[in-house]
DNA sequence: CTTTCGATACCAACCGGTTGGTATGTTGTC
DNA sequence: GACAACATACCAACCGGTTGGTATCGAAAG
C-alpha cells in the first residue's frame, strides 16, 4: 500500500518543523518534501494550524510506540526502570540535532500564544508521555519511602530537564551538552531515592 | 534623553519575539510596536537576522544587570547563594508568560539551523549567564566536598532546567508548573551538596 | 456484467495580502 | 555643508489559502 498524501505530509512535518521551526516552515516546504501538491495539502488539512495539531498527535503516537516497545520496562525494581528510562532517553541523542529533538517542545514555543489548539495538542503530548512514567515513580516512592514529591511532578520534571537539554544542544550546536544535562537528571533521581548510607525499605 | 529608534526597536524585539516567536515576528510588527518606520529599522540593522543578534546581546546585558544587582549574592555560604539564586529565578515567574520567559531560549529553537550568528549569540547569552554561577558552585563543591560534577556542567544544568520549565509553562499555559519544576532543581542542588540533611524523607 | 453516480483523493494555476529589503528623500545637528 | 537619523514610497518574492478541474474508486441501478 503506497503511503497516502496525508501520511507523507505528516512525516514531512516532523522533520521540517524540527529543522526550521513551525512559522518558518511553509506549506510549500511541506508539499515539496512530501512530494505532493498544495491542493492535496488543503484537501487533508483545513489549515496550516490544523496540520500542526495533526502533526503533534502523530508525534504522540509515533513516540508512544517507540517507548512502549523499549527495553527500559524490563527491570524488576521500579527505580531501576526509571533510571533505565533516563538512560534510554540519553541513548536517543545521536546524529543530527533535528533528528533527536522534540517536535512538540519546539512547536509550542512558537505557537502557545497564537493557537490554543496547537498549544493544547503539544501539552497533551508532553503530559501524556510523562504519565507513562508515573506508575514506576509511584512504586519507587513507595518502595524507597521517599516523601515531598508527587509522581506527576517528578514525571513532568524529567520532561522539563530533557526539553531544556535540547535547547542547550541547539544553542551550543553540540548534542554532547544534552547528554551531559541528562546525566544530572539521572543523578537527581538517584539522590532522591537512594541517599547515601540509606538502603531501600525491605518489603 | 528620548529613546533612540534603535533602543525602542530592541525593546520591542524583547517583547514581541517572546510573544510570537522570531519567525512569526515581522519587521513591520517591530516597527509598529517601537513606533518607528521601516527606514529607521534598516538604518540601524542591516537585516532582520542582524536585529536578532543585537536583541540577544541586548538581552544578555539587560539580564546581566538584573542578576548582578539582585540580593542572592548576599549569603555568606556559597551553597546558600546558589539556593538563593534558584529562589530568585522562581520569584521572577509571575504575570504573563511572555514576560518571564527567556528571549534567547525561545529564539534559538527557531534559528539554530538557519543562522549561526543568531545561534551563537543565544549560546553566548545562556553560557555567559551560567558562568556567573560557576564561582559559587566551585566554592560549594570545595566546601561540601562534593565529587562527580564540574561547576560548568551544574551551572548549565540550572539553565537547562529553567528553560525546560518555561517550555512546560507555555505548553500548559500555566506559570505554576514552571515554579514546580524549579522546585525540583532546588531539591537536586540540596541533595547534591547536603545528602545527609534530607528534610523530605518521611519518618 | 455493465453503466451510472457520488464520494474521495489529488492536481496546476491562481489570488490578494504580507514579507524582508531597497531607493530616495527630508530633517536636525555639528 | 556634511553626515547621521530618520521617513516615504516602493518592489519582487513568497505566504496561506482558493479555485476549477481530473483520476479513481465502490456501491447501486439496469
Amino acid at each position: 500500500m503506497k503511503p497516502s498524501a496525508r501520511a507523507k505530509l505528516l512525516d514531512a512535518a516532523l522533520g521540517t518543523i524540527r529543522e526550521k521551526g513551525y512559522s518558518a516552515t511553509s506549506v510549500d516546504d511541506l508539499c515539496a518534501r512530501a512530494g505532493v501538491t498544495k491542493g492535496a495539502f488543503f484537501h487533508h488539512f483545513k489549515s496550516k494550524d490544523a496540520l500542526a495539531v495533526a502533526a503533534a498527535d502523530h508525534w504522540s503516537e509515533t513516540t508512544a510506540g517507540l517507548f512502549a516497545s523499549a527495553a527500559y520496562h524490563d527491570p524488576a525494581d521500579p527505580l531501576d526502570r526509571i533510571l533505565a528510562y533516563v538512560d534510554f532517553r540519553k541513548s536517543l541523542i545521536d546524529g543530527e540535532i533535528a533528528e533527536f529533538t522534540c517536535l512538540v517542545g519546539t512547536m509550542v514555543q512558537e505557537a502557545y500564544g497564537a493557537s490554543d489548539d496547537i498549544r493544547g495538542a503539544c501539552w497533551r503530548s508532553i503530559a501524556g508521555h510523562a504519565e507513562t512514567l508515573e506508575a514506576d515513580i509511584a512504586a519507587a516512592i513507595e518502595k524507597y519511602n521517599v516523601g515531598g514529591i508527587t509522581p506527576e511532578s517528578l514525571a513532568l520534571y524529567t520532561q522539563a530537564s530533557i526539553q531544556g537539554a535540547f535547547i542547550l544542544a541547539k544553542a551550543k550546536n553540540d548534542p554532547g551538552v544534552a547528554i551531559d544535562m541528562i546525566g544530572h537528571l539521572k543523578r537527581y533521581i538517584e539522590l532522591l531515592f537512594k541517599p547515601e548510607g540509606r538502603e531501600a525499605r525491605r518489603p
